[in-house]
DNA sequence: CCTTATTGGTTGTTGCTTCAACTAAAGAGT
DNA sequence: ACTCTTTAGTTGAAGCAACAACCAATAAGG
């Protein structure tokens, strides 16, 4: 009675999706969280201000990025901050903005954390499809989050030509 | 610095399948609450029930349908309950075992919910994706979930063979 | 039988997320 | 200059979920 109105082809890719989306989260924060003491959006963070320009990005700029909301984000940030991986500090061009910084202490951990969080990925996710599948779950992507993400917020991310 | 250690096409994919997963619950949940005043975990395990036997299943089997730990469950199926959309009556067979049934108010409320539902996710997934990429989906999930449940816990939602 | 282990569920704390309210700065219009 | 609106971010209270501790019933071993 679920998810009728689809035909069984869509159903069936349906169901795995959600089953899919309902487990990865958990298997992410899992290893993470055991190895290196971050939560999945936590590594996020972190890893999101370690590419960008001088390991700093604008409070709304990362929010965005890890589709968070800004309270969320306001308090994952104070916590980070407490541990040493990060500072905030005012924006000079303007003066309602706050910058957050990677400190020397969150890169490391980044680069500490990194190896197992990518191995993990290979061994739930890549490693278990053939080179095809790779190329395809791209494109599907791609399709999928311009459904999902319109205005492009999390873009930056995945960037959808790259 | 993030994943590194992938091929750019494995990243490329990565990245995507990340953010869909970030994406999607939002989707999901916003619709159900607003229409119908559910989450979409709640949702989801009425929906479960509505497809089981006598609409009937035990706490146990129900909790590894929808991916929740048990105590999760039992304060799910409690506020459901208050609500009147199931009750929960000790098993017959088992007398330390519970079952949780959905009234037909409970009924109604998925029957009265599932169009919208079924139209959001035509609209935010289903749609966006070719008949190809449909299938290919499928058989993703499928490669995905041999990998992410290997005991096959959430099983029966997506019977790998159907 | 009696003991121990295992399974099935419920009940309290602890921590994170969300929501709403608030401060403060930048722009826009008059 | 003065107000009005929008943008940026923080804060505090409330709601959920996870974890741990717990009780009850079945099953297994001596």
């Amino acid at each position: 009675m679920d998810t009728s109105w689809l035909t069984p082809d869509e159903r069936a890719a349906w169901v795995r999706l959600v089953a899919v989306v309902e487990l990865l989260p958990g298997v992410l924060d899992a290893q993470l969280r055991e190895d290196s003491g971050l939560t999945h959006f936590e590594y996020f963070a972190l890893a999101m201000l370690s590419e960008a320009p001088d390991r700093t990005l604008r409070m709304t700029a990362l929010a965005q990025l890890s589709n968070a909301t800004l309270p969320r984000l306001s308090h994952v940030a104070k916590r980070l901050e407490a541990r040493g991986l990060l500072v905030r500090e005012p924006c000079a061009e303007d003066r309602r903005a706050t910058n957050a910084r990677l400190t020397d202490e969150g890169w490391a951990k980044v680069v500490e954390a990194a190896p197992g969080h990518v191995a993990n990925v290979r061994r739930h996710v890549v490693d278990a499809l053939t080179g095809d599948q790779v190329r395809q779950l791209r494109e599907i992507g791609d399709a999928l989050l311009a459904a999902l993400d319109p205005d492009g917020r999390m873009t930056g991310l995945y960037e959808p030509g790259t």
